[in-house]
DNA sequence: CTGAAAGCGCTAACAC
DNA sequence: GTGTTAGCGCTTTCAG
């Protein structure tokens, strides 16, 4: 057994030296570089293989100017079905791909998303998937137009790829829903038009108003997506002589689900209720509650590739992927909360 | 303007040359060192602030063969609460020590926990909280007893500290509930005792039905935690002539309370039913569900000061965190889904 | 096709 | 206290 330094890792220069090549030559071979002879590549693989080895992504990535060993995962939360579902299934494939994921909160906050995004860059992330915060800096922008950057969920206007749940389409479908069981009197439940998809939300529910035919001056509350705001602000709409509820969010639409039931009105004869979110989940209220279904898994999968085609597009020199909104549709699904009105 | 590379960023080199002294001195400001002059110092760190150095973390981890840039955050899944909620405060305070988290998933898959575990000790992480899968492997083992380690939600018989709700009692507590209101028919669904916390849970259940004075030969099904599973399983529990389903386990609720639902049974007089998991979801059923609340957030809190104190520990040569379980006890929130049996 | 050697940006001995 | 210098483990010109 040589004199190896004890119980240190394996490193390219114990490969070479066993081999009998230098480490020139293991890292070419290592790396699928076609400048090696092939017999000569496999042999160093199998050896690599057989001696556990596994690369310092340390240092693979500090030499390697360009390296993909981490991508950043800027998001506001994670603890709500929106993110949680999304983070856990870039993990996945961005872990197939054999780059790491570095998962950062910013709670919404524009300056630690700054903070966040400045460390990341220290980190010579070699791109990210963010969902911007409300107020995103200029500064921030800055650095995004720097690297490979998938926006979701959110835009913030920078010259990206995104993804996004085609909220427009679901809300107007909604409203028109509610509108062809006869509802007139619709109130809305969304989050701010700061944030890029309230806004889009919003947009899609005036376009169902309009399309219905109905008074675009409905009873709203626009506020931060959070159970506590869902519930306030249902409470207050509520207080109201509406006879449906349009909620457009998942941790709003919690919280209003808490505030309907509060009232006391039955659903869905004195009260038509459309949430957003997670269809499981709702499908335990009594009855089960007609709910926005987003398909995250899908729009993970979208961010996951289009960041790894960005990443791939950047070392080949070729062409980024097109930087426009790349949109899942969300699916309506129609369960016992939605229904004629009763008294009019 | 000096001749700077252009665009490139500014590093201890370039601050060094613009103050006139060494860049070790600079990195000795830089890390706090005691041994430079405390107005060098303070000169220095002004500078790299005005100047908006960050410090390559990939540099500053490759060279300190210590360093706490990174720490590994390795669990099943991701998209559920009992991981989402403890992700997300994790990623808050190990952000807030300046360390970046990488979050892998295993999809309880001890190869790829393995694969993954070996690949973020090649990223020269500091140490690592994780949820080892059902049936770690030895070499997992062998590697997680190298670093840093804390177990999270469940145990793999490692010597490291861990964090972990107290199950059993929230068990034994739900058991005696049930029982106080009369019920002898209970049937529990439950994680596998493969599993750490199935375990825990389950014993929680022998206790408590011990406790009541109850046959300990209750209908009982263990499952792996999916809402699927939970669904089926719970049906299959239902078919019999218990009063009382009790849960353990979130995934499993959620199928459990579909299932209760789809059985047709009155809740509670038919059928008395306690979950586990995030009252704010099961608030929404109707009657509100009886459940075993876990606080993410605090066995979140534990975690990352556990791994923090032991980063500190290994760096200062103190004792390490004791590696006892760090239990957080859970509450059991009783609401309308528990009652007396109707009919015996 | 392969090897020698020069870094990547930082920290840590070791001198002064 | 501070500066010089040698790496950390890998990739990558540049020669051959």
């Amino acid at each position: 057994m040589p004199a190896r330094s004890r119980r240190s890792t394996v490193g390219v220069v114990d490969l070479a030296r066993e081999l009998g090549v230098s480490t020139a030559t293991v890292s070419r071979a290592l790396n699928g570089s076609p400048a090696v002879r092939p017999e000569v590549a496999e042999r160093i693989r199998a050896h690599a293989e057989s001696r556990g080895y596994v690369a310092n992504r340390l240092a693979r990535a500090l030499s390697a100017h360009t390296s993909r060993a981490f991508v950043g995962f800027v998001i506001p939360y994670v603890d709500t079905p929106a993110y949680s579902a999304v983070a856990a299934e870039c993990a996945r494939l961005l872990s197939a791909d054999g780059t790491q994921m570095i998962l950062t909160i910013t709670e919404n906050d524009p300056e630690r998303e700054l903070r966040q995004l400045r460390e990341l860059v220290a980190s010579r992330i070699a791109g990210l998937v963010i969902s911007p915060s409300t107020y995103a800096l200029d500064e921030t922008r800055r650095l995004l137009a720097e690297l490979p950057v998938v926006e979701l969920h959110r835009a913030s206007g920078i010259e990206a790829p995104g993804v996004f749940s085609d909220d427009e389409q679901a809300m107007t479908e909604s409203v028109l829903h509610l509108a062809a069981l006869g509802h007139s009197r619709i109130a809305y439940l969304g989050t701010p038009e700061a944030l890029s998809n309230g806004a889009v939300r919003l947009r899609g529910v005036r376009r169902g108003l309009e399309l219905a035919g109905l008074d675009p001056a409905v009873p709203m509350r626009l506020v931060e997506p959070t159970r506590e705001n869902g519930r306030d602000a249902a409470a207050e709409l509520l207080a109201g002589d509406t006879t449906a509820l349009l909620v457009g969010g998942g941790s709003l639409s919690v919280g209003a689900a808490a505030a309907a039931r509060a009232s006391g009105r039955r659903i869905p004869d004195e009260l038509s209720l459309v949430v957003y979110g997670d269809p499981a989940w709702f499908a335990l209220a009594d009855p089960p509650l007609t709910t926005v279904q987003v398909e995250y898994a899908e729009l993970a999968r979208r961010a996951a590739r289009l960041l790894l085609d960005s990443l791939d597009a950047r070392h080949a020199g070729t062409p980024a992927p097109e930087p426009g909104p790349h949109l899942v549709t969300p699916r309506l699904r129609p369960a016992g909360s939605t229904g004629p009105p009763l008294h009019r």
